[in-house]
RNA sequence: CGGGGUGUGGCGCAGUUGGCUAGCGCGCCUGGUUUGGGACCAGGAGGUCGAAGGUUCGAGUCCUUUCACCCCGACCA
């Protein structure tokens, strides 16, 4: 891609009405817009970001046996109703609308009811055991307050996976699966060390704890408490001595932190499937109560949080697997030979698979420099007089102070790599 | 939903106790000089001041209503 025709353009200034710093930040570099509170647009750069985090969950998912879905956003009332999740009283931030003919339909904001339903036909038999499928989908919710710019909002992306067994037992063992693919996402994203399995509520219809994965972080909306030497923390929400013991943690082992919550699994037990009247049937021809769980993971929260954190005073740090581009070929002046050079550059790593963002613009050094910092791309590639005089080019991570002459062999060497 | 705050060209802001054709910086367009950390000079386009109503000879400035956005809190299957 080239910048001059990448059609977003950079921002010195961020717009007052935003806060956070991940959505200044991502709005100054061009990667969102944001079209009302809570609701944002992910423009090219964004959008490479949040596909990138998508398929690393993907690719876990589906090294556990998830199969991809994609379910409707919309939703009849009928079966909300059936597993008493309807009513305003019970979930108070649904969007709904109405059929021209005025039949009431529901906005998704989780699919627990639609994925029974649409999976029915297919699990009556034991032998259908276990099912886990996912879908990666825009979520509606009616926050009372959208904030932090990504990290809450009423529409975002999210993975939602479910998984059904035969068994308590069939399905603790899919659940611990799936918590370590979580766990693997995570270090994949490089927030691997200050990420926590975290007991919390597990909602009204069990006894149980749900697991959240939970990062620290000073914006975080959430307080824990951390076991370090267990890696495992416990929300705020059911910290009590009761429960403690229950999960085999000493108050003295804790310390009190504030964490995103960038995950959230919960073991549904039998209360879906049951109040849908889904139900399989066993090796003797019995009936038998669908074990549930669901898995969630916010995409569109990550890229918030992401931004946030890996960013300096110069702008954001993507980590390598998640940044829009993976060089930032910065080409410094128009003379021929330097556009011959760094035109053939592009075209040798693009060829080689690189991701990378040529800026050609007609503009000076430092305009370059700064987006390419804004931006966040791991590596800086210039390509000027200077560099030819020598047969080089220049490269710079994102991450450090200084820069290398090297080869265009070299370069090419640690490009694709 | 309770409390607080803010809406003025694309973005950031200034507009005295109401008073002349509503300013500034950035960005944008044209020309020129520049060219390794967001250059400089000259010229130019672009706003009716969130919206509606009202008071007044006169409203960006005052009043009423309303919408939107931000922050704190509550809420968050």
């Amino acid at each position: 891609m080239k910048v001059s025709q990448l059609f977003t353009k950079t921002s010195k200034t961020a717009p007052a009405d935003e806060v956070s710093k991940n959505a200044q930040l991502l709005i100054r570099a061009g990667y969102i817009h944001k079209e009302m509170a809570g609701v944002y647009a992910y423009l090219p750069l964004g959008k490479r970001v949040l596909d990138n985090i998508a398929n690393i969950v993907r690719e876990e998912m589906n090294a556990v046996g998830g199969q991809e879905v994609q379910m409707t956003v919309l939703q009849p009332k009928d079966i909300w109703e059936k597993t008493d999740r309807w009513d305003d009283a019970k979930v108070d931030n649904w969007f709904k609308t109405k059929l021209a003919n005025g039949t009431e339909l529901g906005v998704g904001l989780t699919h627990e009811e639609p994925v029974v339903d649409a999976l029915k036909d297919f699990i009556g038999s034991y032998k259908d055991y276990p099912v886990l499928v996912y879908q990666i989908q825009n979520k509606f919710r009616n926050e009372l307050r959208a904030k932090s710019g990504l990290l809450r909002g009423r529409e975002f992306v999210m993975k939602d996976m479910y998984s059904f067994a035969r068994s308590q037992q069939e399905h603790d063992e899919l659940y611990e699966k799936i918590a370590a693919a979580y766990v693997r996402v995570y270090e994949r994203l490089g927030l691997g060390d200050i990420t926590y399995r975290t007991a919390a509520d597990g909602g009204i219809f069990t006894e149980k704890f749900s697991d959240e994965f939970q990062t620290l972080s000073p914006i975080g909306e959430d307080t824990i408490y951390v076991d370090e030497a267990k890696r495992l923390a416990v929300n705020k929400e059911v910290y009590t001595d009761e429960n403690l013991a229950k999960l085999g943690l000493k108050k003295e082992d804790l310390q009190e932190k504030r964490g995103v919550e960038v995950g959230n699994i919960f073991p549904l037990e039998s209360k879906y499937t049951d109040a849908l009247d889904v139900h399989y049937t066993d090796e003797n021809g019995e009936a038998q109560s669908i074990i549930m769980g669901c898995y969630g993971i916010g995409i569109s929260r990550l890229v918030g949080l992401l931004a946030e954190h890996f960013a300096d005073d110069k702008g954001i740090v993507w980590p390598d697997n998640v940044a829009p581009f993976r060089v930032y070929l910065a080409q410094l002046g128009t003379e021929a030979e330097v556009a011959e050079a760094a035109g053939n550059l592009y075209k040798l790593l693009t060829d080689r698979g690189v991701a990378v963002l040529y800026d050609d613009r007609d503009v000076r050094a430092g305009e370059k420099f700064a987006d390419a910092d804004l931006l966040g791309i791991p590596y800086r590639v210039v390509i000027s007089k200077k560099t030819l005089a020598a047969n080089q080019c220049e490269i710079k991570k994102r991450t450090e102070e200084a820069a290398h002459m090297v080869s265009m062999d070299e370069a090419t060497k640690i490009l694709a790599a």
